[in-house]
DNA sequence: AAAGACAGAACGAACGTTCGATATTTTGAC
DNA sequence: GTCAAAATATCGAACGTTCGTTCTGTCTTT
């Protein structure tokens, strides 16, 4: 087997058991069992158990180009508001157990979080402002926005969606026809509140 | 010491802990020796490490009769949506490590989310939406609205700034006057989009 | 033949629980 | 009220299990 192969196998596997239980909850017997190789290969090919988490951390939060292009496209901007309204839904439908890695449990959680999570939100926070800033300059919507508290705002209504969802276990049906309802609903709530 | 004083300082250390660092992240030394009491008080008292676990989770999830109060007030319903955001801020601020517990590591949690979260969550839902249908049927809301998600919408605008403030571990500053400048903001973004 | 990938056994450390002994509190008869 | 006895609370050691890592040897690829 190609090096490449188990290790990207390992990581796909231990995601699925880190999201569920946790860095703590899974043991390296359990994850090599189920990749069907021997123990000894998470220390070989990632140094470690924290390695391999680390691993599976990266990839989750990897991902965060595409809100950069949304922002270089030529449309108006409430166009690409939901532009990032879908790439939410998209990010949580490919990797649902997202939400959990927000409470990493690595030795060094501060390092994760100033490395890879803040930097992150931090770049969608701007970007986003930056757009709710154009459309106050054009006029478009209203004067007195706070452009970063109405991103926040807006960010919440559609990633509350799935948190509480995920903490719910199943209160809520997901499935495109009832997202697409919900981005037409959130768009329209959020359209009058900030539109000028 | 008093059976109980010994019992709620160990849900109270226990709850600091596993917030941060999750059920496996904590061992039963650790939490006895911050509770300067022997390991085996904990299996005496909760009948092991996961009984004091549930019995963590119980507190944090028992608060939710005020909102039930809420409902009760004599107030117009935008009132009482207000109401309800300063509730959701108290809460955080009190249980600061509660977005942790969304993501139980129980051995069965299931049984967690169905018999505590999931009843929590559905009732607070209720309660919002049918104050949004009041207000609706006054014709002071919009009729198109749909309820659930209208309150899912609204839910999510404040719960999103916490969650993101937990994930960002200080990306926004938190302060009795920069809530009070969130709750007009939200308020106002929401008014707008429900009011008819 | 050299280098890399992998398996499996072995290691010490840490885990949660249990158990017998001891200390403290409560109970009840006088 | 006193005091012995019963019940409860606490301790600390010991137990068996599981943990992550390491090491040696073997197989595969270059």
């Amino acid at each position: 087997m190609d090096k490449n192969d188990l290790r990207n196998k390992l990581v796909l596997i231990a995601t699925r058991l880190f999201a569920e239980r946790g860095l703590n909850g899974v043991s390296i017997r359990e994850l090599s069992k189920a990749a069907g190789v021997s123990i000894s290969m998470i220390s070989y090919h990632f140094g470690g158990k924290e390695g391999l988490y680390s691993s599976v951390l990266q990839e989750q939060f990897s991902d965060f180009d595409y809100i950069e292009e949304i922002n270089k496209a030529d449309t108006e901007e409430l166009a690409k508001i939901e532009a990032y309204i879908r790439w939410i839904i998209v990010r949580y439908r490919n990797k649902p157990y997202l939400l959990r890695f927000y409470t990493s449990e690595l030795t060094n959680p501060t390092q994760f979080f100033s490395l890879i999570v803040q930097p992150a939100i931090e770049k969608i926070i701007q970007i986003l402002a930056q757009i709710i800033e154009e459309g106050i300059a054009k006029n478009k919507f209203r004067k007195d926005l706070n452009p970063v508290d109405t991103v926040l705002a807006m960010a919440g209504m559609v990633n509350y969606y799935f948190l509480s969802t995920l903490a719910t276990q199943e209160l809520i049906n997901h499935s495109p026809e009832r997202d697409e309802v919900l981005i037409r609903h959130y768009m329209d709530i959020f359209t009058k509140g900030i539109l000028s």
